[in-house]
DNA sequence: ATTATCTATAGATCTATAGATAATGC
DNA sequence: ATTATCTATAGATCTATAGATAATGC
């Protein structure tokens, strides 16, 4: 059976999503294709007919999940007195952390994406890079660079707090590392 | 063939000294009970008759590679003046980077981690604890509470730093994320 | 005699492809 | 007629097991 075109293009993002949610939940190499495309509610066979190899699909579900945690930052940032902690308290929230196929690709795939090909990688270089341009903006430092400066430090330890309290079994431990971080930064910042 | 019950126990150490670097460099998932044994020097039938499942070697290649790190922590702590810098200055590097297989294993395996079973997260979870109070005895904090936060927000951030350089493809994006990950630690403390 | 290891393989799963099918859109 | 999707499958790989082998250690 044949769809539309327009029904097709949304078949095929209908695939992102679903791979971008699923990949961040079992890992690149925890999900097939079949998964992928039965999620999206088509069989694994047409999945060639929208993309090339499974990398392919990796590097669209990378980019994504950073466009839809970017939307959801400027969102929250925008009705926020104090955007940063708009964005790091719900970052470093026990719903983020038991929420990961919805939440922050580095911290779900980040070791992932280390392993996997330049294609890959090259998309999630650029991803970070506007991450961290759109945290400088909200940043308290005076200068461009103490900005920079400002915003790396802030993403590598929402990441680093977040990949710590996923990969342990307690959850009180996991929330001490949680609220610890959060008031950390905003410590350094206030 | 078969060999002396020492031979058999050192097999076995190998086996899981080798998976502990395997599964760091490719994941749990991109290394099979194969590969990990024919690294050890042995065929993949014996693997059975010293872990009940991959799981169980899983587990223990987590706490090797916990107590590697540990252990180094320990050696360079003891023999320089700045313990708390002598282990986040090597654990900040390029080197540190571009060796996942003898590195931190939250860094290299903290997402995979968390998609493994309870037995795994467990032993993980235990050596987190030990991390942690590995370096809450380094630190500058005056009470034990403050030494404990201190270590939290200190790991979670070599951790995320790690995690953010490896997964890109920019060499210099990566050395100026640890660059200015160092910098950052070594202000707060000091 | 016991047992650590090896050879061989069953059963499951995964990526990718080939050819069939059926609805769209010129 | 074109083409998006489906059915079916080839080829590769992986975990785990069964039975054979051969050296250890009582």
């Amino acid at each position: 059976m044949r769809v539309s075109k327009a029904q097709a293009a949304a078949n095929r993002e209908r695939i992102i999503i679903e791979a971008a949610r699923l990949f961040r939940l079992r890992g690149f190499d925890g999900i097939s294709i079949a998964d992928v495309t039965k999620s999206a509610g088509l069989t694994h066979g047409g999945f060639y007919g929208h993309f090339g190899a499974k990398e392919d699909l990796m590097a669209e579900a990378c980019r994504h999940a950073v466009r839809t945690m970017l939307d959801e930052w400027k969102a929250v940032a925008e009705r926020s007195p104090d955007p940063l902690a708009a964005i790091t308290r719900p970052y470093l929230s026990m719903r983020h952390r038991d929420d990961a196929g919805a939440g922050c690709l580095m911290a779900a795939l980040g070791p992932d994406v280390s392993r996997q090909s330049a294609p890959v990688r090259k998309v999630v270089t650029e991803c970070l890079r506007l991450v961290l341009d759109a945290l400088a903006r909200l940043t308290t430092g005076r200068t461009a660079g103490a900005k920079r400066k400002e915003a790396i430090v802030t993403f590598v330890t929402l990441v680093g707090a977040l990949v710590a309290a996923r990969a342990i079994n307690d959850s009180a431990l996991a929330e001490e590392i949680l609220q610890v971080t959060a008031a950390s930064i905003s410590r350094v910042r206030g």
